[in-house]
DNA sequence: ACTAGTGAATAAGATTTGATTATAAACAAC
DNA sequence: GTTGTTTATAATCAAATCTTATTCACTAGT
């Protein structure tokens, strides 16, 4: 882009992340292109700015004072753009997104697209991991912003409920319970399960919604766990079992009906899709616009 | 250096000076580079950022806004690279200083080597130049600081005396006068005299100060009238004629005999090299130590 | 109006900076 | 020790930046 100052929006990544393949990965650079700028930087001052010892990286008394100067002066440089940009009624700029699996790979996709087509100039930039990294990647302000599920708590980070997620059971279209609607839970033990991997917001959230149903993941006829939401819906779809996920990851595979979506007699599966932003943080005219958009969307169309 | 965004300086003194040329003198680089480093800011906000009519260039609406923003980014750089200078105890950086001819020519390069040998980090920049031009330049803030002839009065510039200059009258070492130490301002009227060409602050220090004795410059025997400090003492030198110039810039030549100076009897012919930096100027490290050098140095040494 | 003269834009080339892949070194965890 | 993870270094390649040479646009002077 050329509107800000590169070394030093790598340099306050690595602060932020502490990590310099981290940084690789935010920026989208290399991680040597990343060691590269800092030690740059730390030419031109004279004065390391990181002490890298063995396993953690923290700030020098050099690299503090330039950190505190450098988040100012990024923040300058996005003030100025979006002034400007107020004149000219230009809107560019570019926007660092953070999704958890989900929502970033079943929501965010479709919004960014049509966001692109609404503004063509904004480059965005998603980052898809699960809720705690992306959690704490915004609260070190080392993304702009994140779409995480359910409702995370935490300092330094301003939460805002975005939209509801429904999950649902999936099932493939030839599948007895295929022609219904609902299903109750004590059918649902009956028929071969497969579930998300331990670690997952989307597994915790069922085992959770089960016990509030008197019933445990071991009551279930668990055939296999799975480490990716394509790869459940595959095994669904060649008749494995039967398993629960998102309404959203599931919104392509029930449209061309290789699957069938069902819903539990005895309660919704509802959890928020939460949006949260670094305090403090540095809203350029592209994020704004984003965030406009992103609260505006008619999520409905996707369903 | 790369401690600051090249491009926004470039841009700032092309704003300062309203001139592309001008800018591509200060800063060191040719006048395409500076035309090109404006385009390409151009183009990162898609916005023309000055005005080109005929023969004068104004900030256009987004041009003052970034100017406005520019300025502010670039006194944190060099507050950034201050603080950290206190810290690492590295004295370094860049100074632009401006000099009127007499003073630029003959008393700064030698603060500048004493200066440089203390501080063999700092790169100094000197440009020479006529009093009113250096005035411009420090007034818009294209430069550090000025040192000029005389005492400017202006708005947007602060002034400090700095030291005084006293002009004295040369003759050829083997001219009648060669064994005096004074003369009186009847017996110069007497002698062939080499003047400053118009325009030149010294010549108008002299006008001025004959008037004040009761003598006019036509009342002289002026044989020549010589556009620079240089050709003047050649011409002495070389029996033309007898002058007066500042006894900085007769130095050299009175320790080697080949000049031999006066004073006048009636009065000296004093004024003051003054310091005058821009209102809201940008003082980085490097220029700090510059000014308290410039205050604490020995000019008596060079006498 | 024609001709210098001045100041900015453009073109083509060289140099420097920046990024990539590949690889090595340092260190923790098993 | 061996493995895996993280940063640093090396060599290569691409892109940005500066330079010289030239052209263009506009004034000013004759």
């Amino acid at each position: 882009m050329g509107l800000e100052d590169h070394k030093l929006k790598v340099f306050c990544t690595v602060a932020e992340t502490k990590s310099f393949s981290k940084t690789s990965e935010i920026i989208h650079l290399t991680q040597p292109a990343v060691s590269l700028q800092v030690q740059a930087l730390e030419e031109t001052y004279e004065s390391k700015l990181f002490d890298r010892t063995s396993n953690s990286i923290t700030l020098t008394p050099s690299g503090e004072i330039l950190y505190k100067y450098a988040k100012e002066i990024l923040r300058l440089y996005a003030e100025a753009e979006k002034e400007i940009g107020k004149v000219t009624g230009l809107i560019r700029g570019c926007v660092m997104v953070g999704g958890s699996t989900t929502i970033g790979n079943y929501v965010l996709p479709n919004v960014i697209v049509a966001f692109k087509d609404k503004h063509p100039k904004i480059k965005v930039n998603l980052l898809i991991a699960n809720t705690r990294r992306v959690e704490d990647l915004v609260s070190v302000g080392a993304i702009d912003f994140g779409l995480v599920e359910g409702i995370p708590s935490r300092q330094k980070i301003t939460i805002e409920k975005l939209i509801e997620d429904e999950l649902i059971v999936i099932v493939p279209p030839h599948h007895p319970w295929a022609k219904k609607k609902n299903i109750s839970v004590a059918e649902l033990t009956k028929e071969p399960f497969i579930i998300r991997e331990e670690g997952s917001g989307t597994r915790h959230f069922v085992e959770n919604f089960l016990k509030e149903q008197g019933i445990q993941l071991s009551d279930l006829k668990v055939v296999m766990s799975l480490g990716g939401i394509e790869s459940i819906k595959l095994a669904v779809e060649t008749g494995s079992g039967v398993s629960i996920i998102s309404k959203w990851a599931a919104r392509k595979e029930i449209k061309y009906g290789t699957l069938k979506g069902l819903y539990l007699k005895e309660a919704p599966m509802r959890r928020n899709f939460s949006l949260i932003l670094p305090k403090n943080a540095i809203i350029n005219h592209a994020v704004d616009e984003f965030l406009t958009f992103l609260k505006s969307y008619n999520y409905d169309e996707l369903v």
